[in-house]
DNA sequence: CACCGGAATGCACACGTGTGCAACGCCATT
DNA sequence: AATGGCGTTGCACACGTGTGCATTCCGGTG
């Protein structure tokens, strides 16, 4: 027989019922104290392990699996934000399950993992997604969190970064570097965040004496987009002092677009990303960009879905987090090349 | 009532018994084709789905889930590896599983998890998780892929890079820039991929007419080590013209060292890396490297895993893939500062 | 009409666990 | 000694599903 053991091969073992054994595993349960050592001794030996999954469904409904919806892993972001929040949720008793998406991908089949898991909540990382995941955990009393995304349904709880405040410092950045004629680079099909920030941008350039003489997009919001986003701007001949990224890996980008093309250091405009990821405070780039704490934003999202599963009937709550202007040589004079 | 419907509520609805239900949703079972399309709309209705972890209890051992043990989600490869890996298990109707591992953490914490949810296997993909894991797990009948990984136990499959000859290839890149008086630059406490491709390296120095000037390491095999390491390069005084670093990742971060310290481009040593993880192609490192494709590194994990998991005796087999050399700037000779 | 074969369906058990309820035993109090 | 109370334990049911086996039904053949 290689099956793992079970409850009732300890309580043959110990000498005592299977509902013991239960107990015994059971925070708070009623056991002698000299059962329960007996009984760990039996466990010990056969190397038994409560089985979690035939516990969650005594349990009736919340299993301790929390899906995890994720795309855009390249972004590094992204990816320390799925770093943070799998260890908040291991530290807090759940599971974290990893659900991958693609833009092609059907919702339907996403929803279908989820529930056919009995997931006890969700958090949403991705841009992509439709909304029509939201609708459908909010049917199914599936709590979810969204992590800088739009609002799609009352009971879907977001965290996201305060992104009028965000637009609002990077114009005022660009306007501390001496900057007058700005130029915006972004993704053709800007996500929920990146297009509120620009929007709070745009907003504070007249009353800080700047205008927007231009704006470029790259096809995607990564690295690859920037490169794209810096070469329309060299070749459309803009005559600009400061650009404003839509975020860093974007930013990150449009600088070595810059590069590559053979654009002297100091002949560059002021540039302002978003988000500070790691690769802004590396010497090739030192980006002068603003900060949202990965490690708050997972805290708010692991706060946020307690408090879903707790009270799965109130309103659910909106958290907006600071973010703080991070200073760096992109916005300085240099006379090196 | 605010429970997910079940079964029996399908079959009531439908008025069917419940086998038929279960039948209903089972490849392959008897079921007449009207009573299916009634059954189906019946669960369409409710919103019903088969709860799997119900299902994969009656199955005895195997439920659908695989743990995916990885630390150091910094390194862009490693994450790459994370989101490749997690949708090939989707792809195969797998449902991956997401342990985070720390270095103080104990390993005995991390097999409790996968026990508990009685996994069909495990891959790990992290560096530092000790042997126990290991051992634990063939104890227990857990298949084990290890990816990058020395070998620990006969029951675990591995898959890594060619190592040797990713070391020899270093050097022969090297050599063909014209270097003579080399460095390597790596981190304290190596990895076992990492100290099996600088032993490879060193041997194949001699052969090409190259010898070994110095060696540095930083704390860590990521950026900041790879500052860190640039700094005690050039407090070294060592007289080298070639680098080779542990990997991408501390080479680009060895780049960086250069360029925060000031040294102009054309008084750069040739540098080597290896992974060709996304950074290295970026403009600003432009980085001659080893390419290890992930898509393919994935790819064999997965069959790895489903060899483990349909044979569970026999002996694990050991993957090793190619490397191949990818010519960059860093080892060009270059003019412009 | 009788019979037979195959398809479809229902019954009942099993998977491994948690827990309410009742029973039990022990000790202290009356 | 009888009684009450309390801590401990076992029984039995429930969670939601898959499936072997027996049963039923239907159509076709002799």
């Amino acid at each position: 027989m290689n099956r793992p053991p079970r409850a009732s091969d300890v309580a043959a073992l110990a000498g005592v019922s299977r509902s013991a054994v239960s107990r015994a595993f059971t925070q708070g349960a009623p056991v002698a104290p000299e059962t329960r050592d007996r009984i760990m001794a039996a466990a010990e030996e056969l190397g038994y392990r409560v089985n979690h999954l035939a516990r969650s469904l005594k349990e009736a409904a919340p299993s301790k699996l929390v899906a995890m919806v994720v795309s855009d892993m390249d972004n590094s972001l992204r990816a320390r934000l799925v770093d943070l929040l799998a260890r908040r949720l291991v530290a807090s008793g759940y599971r974290p399950f990893l659900l991958p998406w693609s833009d092609g991908d059907d919702p339907r089949r996403l929803i279908d993992m989820m529930l056919n898991y009995n997931v006890s909540g969700a958090i949403v990382t991705s841009d992509t997604p439709p909304e029509e995941i939201s609708h459908e955990c909010a049917r199914f009393g599936v709590p979810l969190v969204l992590l800088n995304k739009a609002p799609v349904d009352d009971r879907a709880a977001r965290v996201l970064q305060d992104n009028g405040a965000a637009g609002r410092m990077a114009a005022q950045l660009l306007h501390e570097a001496g900057c007058h004629r700005i130029l915006y680079a972004g993704q053709a099909r800007a996500s929920f965040s990146i297009d509120a920030r620009r929007r709070a941008f745009e907003a504070e350039l007249a009353p800080r004496a700047m205008t927007l003489s231009g704006k470029v997009t790259g096809p995607t919001q990564n690295h690859a987009g920037g490169m794209v986003a810096a070469q329309a701007f060299l070749a459309s001949g803009f005559d600009v002092d400061g650009v404003h990224c839509a975020n860093d890996f974007l930013a990150i980008g449009f600088i070595d677009g810059l590069r590559r093309a053979g654009l002297p250091r100091r002949d560059w405009p002021a540039i302002v990303g978003c988000d500070d990821i790691a690769e802004a405070s590396w010497p090739a780039y030192d980006l002068t960009t603003l900060r949202q704490d990965p490690e708050r934003l997972a805290e708010a999202c692991l706060e946020a879905l307690a408090a879903r599963i707790a009270h799965p009937n109130h309103h659910a709550e909106t958290r907006i987090l600071p973010v703080a202007a991070v200073r760096r040589g992109t916005t300085r004079k240099t006379e090196i090349d």
